[in-house]
DNA sequence: GTTTAATATGCAACTATTTGCATATATTCA
DNA sequence: TGAATATATGCAAATAGTTGCATATTAAAC
């Protein structure tokens, strides 16, 4: 499974909490794996019993203790196993596609408003992608792993204009 | 769940076995939405127990039994109304680019292997959607349902040939 | 002052998917 | 003659993912 690692690997930014990883779920990485809350929890407990992350408990005044999961060495060398394996095809289950497969079946009504629901979520998420790419590397220094993100947020880029293309 | 969907929107076709369903799942439908033929088979289970589809065994000779399972009224409904709801978000989860975004802590020879295998990957789907589209659908006169599936397939081709030039 | 939103964590139940196994017949290839 | 491939169906276990709930604090809005 590629939760466990794609936590690993957001671990490898900073040491973070379950919150933090959740948002950066929502945000950056989730671009290429999803991964609810409830899921990231359940999985940081699995890391923490392997030894890939360490725990610890810090009081904050105000809002409630939170708890900072930081990457061991163990964890490092589990990614890097991890990404000498063959990647899995990305899944792949389009319900819209199923539809237009069936269109002599199916409220072709209904079916459009679907479709310029799904062109206007692809916009959103395309808009989110270039305020990312213009707040975090546009005219910046770039080191190895951040030129690593940018190539994966082009792609993304990319993929979200054409699908918008395509769709219109 | 659109699993069960998307069984009923083949069998729209015509009847079909379990074998069968599995093998459209492997070539033309499977292109939006993969399925085992374990979660067809239990699926079909399911479908029987809710009476959209009914099921005979038909004896033939030399090869074992095979079970045809129609698609009933009921089933049509259920197609319909189910055309009618929201589509969910593709899934999205893949461990390349969850690799490209983990650049600095990756074995990037791998990586570049694992690329040119997904490319690879690519053009096998792409030449598949071209057979298809030459085999049924070129030149042919076409029904409205038929005319749906070229929409579908033709979104899939032009995906995959933007996939190859982005990833190329 | 009470509701709403954000922060912060997590369990439990249910549903879906994957993987491994199991069985049986007929044909084709070496 | 034995092995591999295609046809044909399905169970069981393990893993993964979704949905609903539960709790607790603080700040801001109304």
């Amino acid at each position: 499974m590629a939760l466990a690692e794609a936590i690993l690997v957001c671990l490898t930014e900073r040491p973070m909490s379950g919150y933090d990883l959740a948002k950066n779920f929502d945000a950056s990485i989730g671009f290429f794996w999803r991964a609810s809350h409830q899921q990231i929890y359940r999985e940081l407990g699995r890391l923490r019993e392997k030894g890939y992350v360490i725990s610890q408990e810090m009081s904050q005044d105000g809002k409630p203790n939170r708890i900072i999961h930081t990457l061991t060495p163990e964890g490092k060398v589990a990614i890097k196993s991890w990404s000498t394996k063959p990647a899995k095809h990305p899944s792949l289950k389009d319900e819209l596609l199923v539809k237009f497969y069936a269109l002599e079946n199916v409220d072709i009504a209904a079916l459009k408003d679907q479709l310029t629901i799904r062109i206007e979520q692809h916009q959103t998420k395309l808009g989110k992608y270039y305020r990312i790419k213009e707040r975090y590397y546009d005219g910046k220094e770039l080191d190895i792993n951040q030129k690593g993100k940018l190539i994966a947020l082009e792609m993304g880029i990319d993929q979200e204009r054409q699908t918008i293309t395509r769709l219109d």
